[in-house]
DNA sequence: GCTGCATGATGAA
DNA sequence: TCATCCTGCAGCA
């Protein structure tokens, strides 16, 4: 279930039980084992998130690059860990803390220009905007160079990175752009809308650890149709307008919108 | 128990 | 545009 805000939480937590301990790393999948060795008793510094892509950085050992994918996840226990299961390509244990990494897209050791080289094709992450002054203006920029559907150039991380599937469909209607519109017809006020809403979106995100669009929603268990406005919606009438949610693909993704809400 | 689909991205065609 | 990577689970028998 990775978009920005669970990449984000990873490297949180992940900082918070590893940072400035000595980590042992093994891969029980057999896929990873002489990355793990090589990392195997090093000492991590630190864990930093950009879009849906994980680096942790090592004392005296290159940069562990993830990237979860659609499958990808951590499981983290902080004591009697079951063993790992058959897939797990990382396991990294301290006297405290078992994590596993189960099917990732990417799991790889990464040296800085190679770093520099994925940072460069990923554009302006919108849980990085308090340090990165400019984001918005960048992911403006972004935009009025493309003449693909919006709905499309949002889903391209060289755009704007972190934004998946449902943030895509929801923060869209949230600012009452139809996913059709050519990017370049947005006009830059509607765009900072957009990026101002996916800043709220994912923060909202990180903070209750799960997509959460509508004004309020109880706290526990809540039918994910239940917590967001269009999402997967083609069966419910518009919460805001009682009209019919319209579906289709785009950048061979399912996306829903309303067109009485999101104006063509 | 089986099938198909999913909050992602790439590389071949 | 399509197949592939590869995991978990909803929906159905």
């Amino acid at each position: 279930m990775p978009e920005g805000h669970t990449i984000r939480r990873y490297a949180d937590r992940h900082r918070k039980v590893l940072a400035g301990r000595k980590v042992a790393a093994s891969s029980p999948q057999g896929r990873f084992t002489a990355g793990a060795r090589r990392l195997s008793g090093r000492e991590l510094l630190d864990v930093d998130a950009h879009g849906k892509h994980l680096f942790y950085r090592w004392k005296r050992a290159e940069t562990l690059h993830v990237h979860l994918g659609l499958y990808g996840k951590f499981k983290l226990f902080r004591k009697n860990p079951p063993p790992p299961t058959p897939g797990t390509r990382l396991a990294l244990t301290t006297d405290e803390v078992t994590i596993y990494l189960a099917g990732p897209t990417v799991c790889e050791l990464i040296v800085p220009s190679q770093e520099e080289a994925i940072l460069a094709r990923l554009g302006p992450d919108p849980l990085k905007a308090d340090t990165n002054g400019n984001s918005a203006e960048v992911f403006i920029a972004n935009l009025q160079r493309r003449r693909i559907p919006i709905g499309a150039a949002i889903l391209d991380q060289s755009v704007i990175a972190g934004i998946g599937n449902i943030y895509r469909a929801e923060g869209l209607f949230l600012t009452s752009i139809h996913p059709e519109t050519p990017a370049n017809e947005v006009s830059a006020a509607k765009a900072a809308e957009l990026w101002d809403k996916s800043v709220e979106l994912l923060e909202r995100g990180v903070t209750e650890g799960r997509i959460a669009t509508l004004p309020r929603v109880p706290l526990g268990k809540t039918a994910e149709t239940d917590r967001l406005y269009v999402y997967n919606r083609e069966r419910f009438p518009c919460r805001v307008c009682g009209g019919p949610i319209s579906t289709g693909e785009m950048a061979a993704r399912s996306i829903w919108w309303c067109n009485t809400c999101q104006a063509a």
